[in-house]
DNA sequence: TCAACAGTTTAGAATTGTTTTAATGTGAAC
DNA sequence: GTTCACATTAAAACAATTCTAAACTGTTGA
């Protein structure tokens, strides 16, 4: 499986030793076909149950943040008690479920572009976030 | 003063008996001519120092939250350790200053109007929240 | 007038997500 | 093989938020 190896570059990539450890998060994230949305302890249950593997919250902490400083993860910006991150690098949008607490992917297809008018003086934009916030028609706004 | 009757409308609105503590509160939310951001712990700064006031974290955040719940602020979707209130409630957007962790308004005019050509089946739109994070030109990536 | 009570305030404790620490482990290079 | 920089780990520290339990307050209605 040469997947392995491209692991182990992505690691090196982040400044990061591919240890047995980190090539297993990198199973979980980096295999699946599809992109998904995980916290850190969405992470760190995957690896426990379906690998039955114990690793380090201290360990996961550090190897995500590795990869977001990369750009092989994202953070998605949303208030929340918690962190989201996304495998999905491409540059995209969310609805956020407020009835489930579920992220859905919005592609840059299915939203116009944002144009922004204004800029701040001496400032680059480094990224543009459209959040979407849904709930059921027949429910109080919270 | 008529504000304070105001104050008191605001709270009985929330559900909220108006105490006198809660009325210091308003004070520092709603006197301002501009609208302003704020989080928790600026909140209960600025009653400490401005009006030599103490209240309980408790009290402080419950009637934010209640306050929150009846749409006289807004809480504003950026991942971050802390929450970010808004007092201007009307629909805007947010440029965030990544150097000095500052919110900065958008104007609705200062931003095309966000088209979303999906829906999510059986739930409807609760809110379109921007964010365009910007950061030093001459700045390295985080 | 005052007893009762529903809602409030408060300090501190509890909880939760995240970061730090300090001790121990590990693997690649010499 | 030794060494050394980097890793892992459990546990402690930390920070934001929520909860708790006891004391307080203001209205209501005998």
């Amino acid at each position: 499986m040469s997947n392995i190896s491209i692991y182990k570059e992505k690691l090196r990539e982040s400044g990061l030793r591919p240890t047995r450890q980190r090539l297993k998060i990198c199973e979980v994230l980096f295999t699946p076909e599809k992109t998904f949305h995980f916290t850190i302890n969405d992470l760190t249950k995957i690896i426990e149950n379906k690998l039955s593997e114990k690793i380090s919250l201290a360990t996961v902490y550090n190897t995500i943040h590795a990869f977001k400083k990369k750009g092989y993860l994202k953070e998605i910006s949303i208030n929340s008690d918690k962190s989201y991150f996304d495998t999905n690098v491409t540059e995209h949008h969310h609805f956020f479920d407020e009835d489930t607490n579920e992220l859905i992917d919005c592609s840059n297809e299915e939203i116009d572009s944002v144009n922004i008018k204004k800029n701040i003086t001496g400032k680059k934009i480094k990224s543009v976030e459209v959040l979407i916030k849904v709930a059921s028609d027949n429910q109080n706004q919270n």
